[in-house]
RNA sequence: UGGGGCGUCGUCUAAGGGUAGGACAUCAGACUUUGACUCUGAGUAUCGUGGUUCGAAUCCACGCGCCCCAGCCA
């Protein structure tokens, strides 16, 4: 390995404190997460950093839930934090608490601070409090009833936990300094009246407190050395000791760091939540997701994410680290773990003429060449195959070093093969191809020496297994989902114009025997490919793969600079589902489809989108067909996408319909889908400009 | 225009008065029964301006830029 990277600003923190015995010389941290909702890669930074901080020095690492609001906070959260703190290898051993068991002793210590005259109830209602609470550059004014007795506040505490007053009615605050110029000082609310049912109190208390008086008195009755969080809080933390220094009670120390952002993701609960509740991808496990259960589901080892974090550093610069270093950390690991496998997602037969007929041949093939002790296994090998069609090319470019005719290559593990001929089907396309074997390359080495530049995965036409294959890519498509559509009128959610409408693939894939009885879960490294692991929904005789992480290509590399280099526009090439030439939708069953040959079809960009009145099936729109003006188009796809979803997106069109009005809109086009209703898609055109033909 | 924080290669991150180093990315090459892995090489950075000093990314001053804060959320 390399050197042993120097240490970050917190265990720096942390050995100056041991060296100093600040501590007694113990290191004890916490996770404090609130039951609010899934893990996410941001969760992990901060689980491994709290967690290794403790291994590291020999200290304690504690999971407790802040479990301070009820409005929110649910069993089913609980249950999958604490399965995936487990599985990220955080180690709180026994120590798993929860805040809302502290609530007692946290109500003491309130009456304390009454008692000194330092908190008291105010009567002000929400709205009041704001406009006392004064502006960023303006102070705040005292609350009307920031001087009530001693006896009188302690009266109104009790009678509010007795449940005597209305939700919203009544607070108690701290009495610090309305005129502060960090807002939170401002006679911040310790405890407010909610009377709502808690996941573990039940209806134990109507009155809960707030996350700054908790959140330090939780940490000191765990004894918490270090208090990690993340930058948003540094504003908090003279509240955080003003409280425990109010008290007196043991006191840890609030250190900050700056929490993890990735490229291409959002992190925000809110916009997980919404991909989730709309149905953007399929659940929390949706292996798209940067949840940690759709990063366990996707493949990724937690080793590999463990790895990833202690990778990245620890400071309190606001960065956004490069979504390929996660993926390279997940490379990293299955490099050397993950088993071999061969399978083809995109079949070509081959039939190799000079092959015994009905002859079949086991193979002996390495399981994993980075790991010696993965040892051999056999794949049956015989004279029909499947080949990736992207390892054929009839018309190489000069540095393809594939199949192609006339052209020899290795077939990994078997035999040198060489194309004679190819056989085409009646528009052209390449159905089949015929090739000879060499029998004196067995194994994959000829015994004269000669070399061949190609090496290509292949599994055996009859021994071949289908499997369902599904090839993940990055959920968005801009480094920064939104950046660019910040702000645009009628766009709520920007993020969601960006995301990558290629996300998931599926492909019908013949994959070798072996794996035919692999359990959900088992990780594989398909050659060539990519990693997969064996999803959820596998089962036997119905086998589903996901691609955790493709491999590195610097051959699709190439082809893609040379695209986009020399020609002006080149489509992406996007790998898209095949899709029929459905039936339009939209509001015009009459219209005559009997000859399509007559429609002409434009590619157009969405400008605008909007709901129609009374109409809830309707969305007007306003697309540019590089026509000038743009068209307004009425189509009925409002149950499948929200208008915000629509806007920035390429759309092809029919463009020589006669106008129909529709709720009194004049519409001109029609947008090419298929499907109905709720699961309506949409043709996608390719990257092409405004005004393009579509055949 | 209040308070708090942060500015080093494209992106992360070291260096804490003494050669600006590493990782990822990029490009070029070697190796290769995975166009993977591995290896070699290349280029690119201290926000600005002054000051202190033999010497400044580091200390000081003044600017500039970015982030966070006006929930009875956390």
């Amino acid at each position: 390995m390399s050197e042993p990277r120097s240490l970050h600003f917190i265990e720096e923190i942390v050995e100056a404190d041991k060296a100093s015995n600040k501590w007694q010389g113990r290191v004890h941290t916490r996770f404090p997460p609130e039951p609010n909702g899934y893990l996410h890669v941001g969760h992990a930074k901060s689980i491994v950093l709290n967690s290794s901080l403790a291994r590291r020095s020999g200290g304690k690492f504690n999971l407790r839930f802040d479990d301070t609001n009820p409005e929110k906070e649910e069993q089913e959260y609980v249950d999958s934090i604490i399965d995936d703190v487990k599985w990220l290898g955080g180690d709180f051993e026994d120590r798993l608490f929860y805040a809302s068991d502290y609530f007692a002793q946290m109500y003491e210590w309130a009456e304390q601070l009454v008692k000194k005259g330092k908190a008291y109830v105010c009567d002000l209602s929400a709205e009041q409090m704001r406009e006392h609470r004064g502006t960023l550059t303006e102070p705040g004014r005292n609350s009307p009833f920031r001087d009530r007795s001693v006896d009188e506040n302690l009266d109104l505490l009790r009678r509010m936990k007795a449940g005597e007053f209305a939700p919203g009615s009544k607070t108690l605050r701290a009495k610090i300094d309305m005129t502060s110029g960090n807002i939170n000082l401002r006679d911040p609310v310790m405890y407010r009246i909610m009377k709502e049912r808690h996941h573990r109190q039940g209806d134990a208390w109507c009155i809960y407190p707030s996350y700054d008086w908790a959140h330090g008195l939780e940490d000191s009755i765990e004894r918490i050395t270090h208090s990690i969080c993340t930058l948003e809080f540094e504003n908090h933390r003279p509240l955080y000791d003003w409280f425990l220094d109010q008290l007196g009670i043991y006191h840890p120390q609030q250190i900050e760091f700056a929490k993890l952002q990735l490229t291409y993701t959002v992190l925000s609960k809110r916009n997980l939540l919404f991909l989730v509740k709309e149905k953007y991808v399929s659940g929390w496990d949706d292996p798209r997701m940067p949840t940690i259960r759709g990063m366990r589901r996707r493949g990724y080892p937690s080793e590999a994410l463990r790895a990833f974090c202690e990778d990245i550093g620890v400071t309190k610069n606001d960065t956004v680290i490069d979504l390929v270093r996660l993926e390279n950390a997940v490379r990293d690991h299955l490099n050397t773990t993950a088993p071999r496998r061969m399978a083809v997602v995109n079949p070509l037969k081959v039939v190799i003429t000079n092959w015994p007929a009905g002859q079949v041949e086991q193979v002996e093939v390495q399981n994993n060449p980075e790991d010696e002790k993965a040892g051999m296994r056999t794949v049956p090998f015989s004279g029909e195959l499947y080949l990736e069609r992207d390892d054929f090319m009839e018309e190489p470019p000069k540095k393809f070093f594939r199949l192609s005719p006339g052209r020899e290559v290795r077939l990994r593990g078997a035999y040198f093969i060489k194309c004679e001929s190819v056989v085409k089907d009646a528009t052209g396309a390449v159905t089949e191809l015929r090739c000879t074997y060499d029998p004196s390359t067995k194994g994959g080495t000829a015994a004269d020496g000669r070399k061949v530049k190609g090496t290509i995965h292949w599994v055996s036409a009859q021994h071949a297994l289908d499997a369902e294959v599904r090839l993940f890519d990055r959920l968005f498509s801009a480094e920064f989902p939104g950046q660019a559509h910040e702000g645009k009128p009628g766009v709520d959610r920007p993020f969601l114009l960006d995301l990558n409408p290629g996300s998931l693939v599926v492909a019908k894939a013949k994959v070798e025997p072996s794996l035919a009885t692999e359990r959900p879960g088992a990780r594989f490294q398909f050659e060539r490919l990519g990693y997969f692991c064996v999803d959820l929904d596998s089962k036997a005789g119905a086998l589903v793969f996901n691609r955790t992480v493709a491999l590195k290509d610097a051959w699709a590399k190439e082809v893609a600079a040379e695209e986009s280099a020399p020609k002006p526009a080149a489509p992406a090439k996007a790998p898209e589902k095949k899709k029929e030439p459905a039936p339009p939708a939209g509001p015009a069953p009459e219209i005559e489809f009997a000859d399509f040959t007559k429609v002409a079809l434009k590619a157009g960009r969405v400008l605008t989108a909007e709901k129609v009145e009374k109409a809830d099936k309707l969305l007007k729109l306003s697309v540019d067909l590089g026509e000038g003006a743009p068209r307004t188009i009425v189509s009925g796809i409002a149950e499948a996408f929200s208008p915000e979803s629509l806007v920035g997106r390429n759309v092809v069109v029919v463009t020589n319909l006669k106008p129909r009005a529709l709720k009194g809109i004049e519409s001109r086009g029609m947008i090419l889908a298929s499907g109905s209703g709720k699961s309506l898609s949409l043709i996608n055109p390719g990257d092409v400009p405004p005004g393009t033909d579509v055949k």
